[in-house]
DNA sequence: CGGGGATTTGAAGACAGTCAAACCCTGTGG
DNA sequence: CCACAGGGTTTGACTGTCTTCAAATCCCCG
């Protein structure tokens, strides 16, 4: 299968569509200049974790899984990055939180920090756009935190799912059916579970005709409102839970 | 007990220890001026989540809890901040991700961020800084995320010790005794546990000398290596897991 | 010194992990 | 185009750990 561009477009214009829009026609030729072009095939390893970080990277294309693993072994996907995504925004003088490998072929641009920090001094806007980006990542780190610490394996599989076939995102996707590139352990390997768990519940899932799975790369969401239920908690037992404000202030949580 | 500050300073120069050795003596004057200094006292709620953030936090003394409560009524301490930690990099038009609440009084410094970019307009240099605390903050919740998704108890338990109970930071310890402000149900919230579970964790420590409490909020560490090789995990076990480089770039993961 | 909440301890149960085996999918080679 | 091999996936049985529910104890503060 042939690498192709989600728009057939430019690598550049795909991997930094917020830096675009930021930049007048000058600053996008040189952002242009400063980006290179490399392909990444499954598998292959982008940015090894501990070594220093010279280049900020985005993929145009493919998927990219950034790994993390402990001095025991063990081992965490900190996030799947899709086309636009940087796959860490560690700044260039530490070390790579983690490894960066292909779930899938990928396209992707790379761009010495140094240089960027140039181009930024020219296109302030630049520093705020890192910022933002930044602050979105912590968000969505939060968030993740709250998933993996508080979930249960229901609510991280629906979770997953519904972040992986966002509509609007809608990756590799023909109909309603949509591909996953990852395989089942690195989908476990996501979200703290073991392969068979994540196995397991999604026979589950298609067996109360909540998803549909001709082979086991291609989804079919069919009951979105129901994966969202399960995705947010069993809501129905927790109302009575609701406490006034004026309790709030008090410290106990149990 | 009275407020007290950690070198007896002003409270801008405890909370802003980074900003103060990049600023001059002007810029110091300047971001003083912006600074609103506050006390809250334990159980006060600071900000709220969801609420549009104006402000730049940060404690001067005491501890802050950052806790994010889902949909279902889940709850995670996100973080707990210490003097000098920001409680949230979010950006001012977004809204708070959690409900910051103090842990311990405190007193705290607020800056009104559009002020602060103002500033910074200035001393670029805080632009760079404030993107190197969002750098840090991303690299200890990739940590986190890894601790509670993988983490056995033990693990977590013995990170959160030697986290809090760092010989640098000794935050209000006499002798090698230290004072923990937050209660079991906070260190479970923190550590996705539950109350209970914490409790026997701290038993056994207590019981295989490795820590020692003459009362439930003061800790003293006996065996630093002990708790070390806890928060590592067994990594005896898992020494023949190391994998030859040439494997790496295969796919699996067991 | 006493009351109430926090902490500790105990017993039982549920959920996800581990080990093991069967099945299916994919990609290769004939 | 079909057969086959290997690895990925699914399913099953059992185990261990953490939670839940419950009760006793301790500590902090008035």
């Amino acid at each position: 299968m042939a690498l192709q561009l989600v728009n057939g477009g430019r690598p550049d214009a795909v991997a930094f569509p917020l830096f675009n829009t930021l930049l007048d026609r000058t600053g996008r030729r040189q952002l242009q200049r400063l980006v290179t072009v490399v392909s990444a095939s499954r598998g292959q390893i982008v940015a090894r974790q501990g070594e220093v970080n010279r280049d900020l990277i985005v993929p145009a294309s493919g998927v990219i899984k950034l790994s993390k693993v402990a001095p025991d072994g063990q081992r965490l996907i900190i996030a799947f990055r899709a086309p636009g995504d940087p796959i860490s925004l560690q700044r260039s003088d530490t070390p790579w939180p983690g490894t960066a490998q292909a779930v899938s072929d990928c396209i992707l641009c790379r761009v010495e920090w140094e240089s960027l920090g140039r181009l930024a001094n020219r296109y302030p806007a630049i520093h705020q756009a890192l910022l933002d980006l930044a602050s979105d990542e912590i968000a969505s780190q939060q968030d993740r935190l709250l998933l993996l610490g508080r979930g249960t394996t229901e609510e991280k599989l629906a979770s997953f799912i519904l972040e992986y076939c966002h509509p609007a995102r809608a990756p590799s996707s023909i109909g309603r059916e949509i591909h996953l590139p990852m395989r089942r352990s690195e989908i476990a390997e996501y979200l703290a579970l073991t392969t068979e768990t994540v196995s397991r519940v999604f026979s589950r899932l298609k067996r109360d005709r909540i998803i549909m799975m001709r082979r086991p790369s291609l989804i079919v969401v069919l009951n979105r409102p129901a994966l969202e239920a399960m995705a947010m908690g069993r809501q129905g037992e927790t109302q009575h839970r609701t406490v006034p404000a004026a309790l709030e202030s008090l410290q106990g949580s149990g």
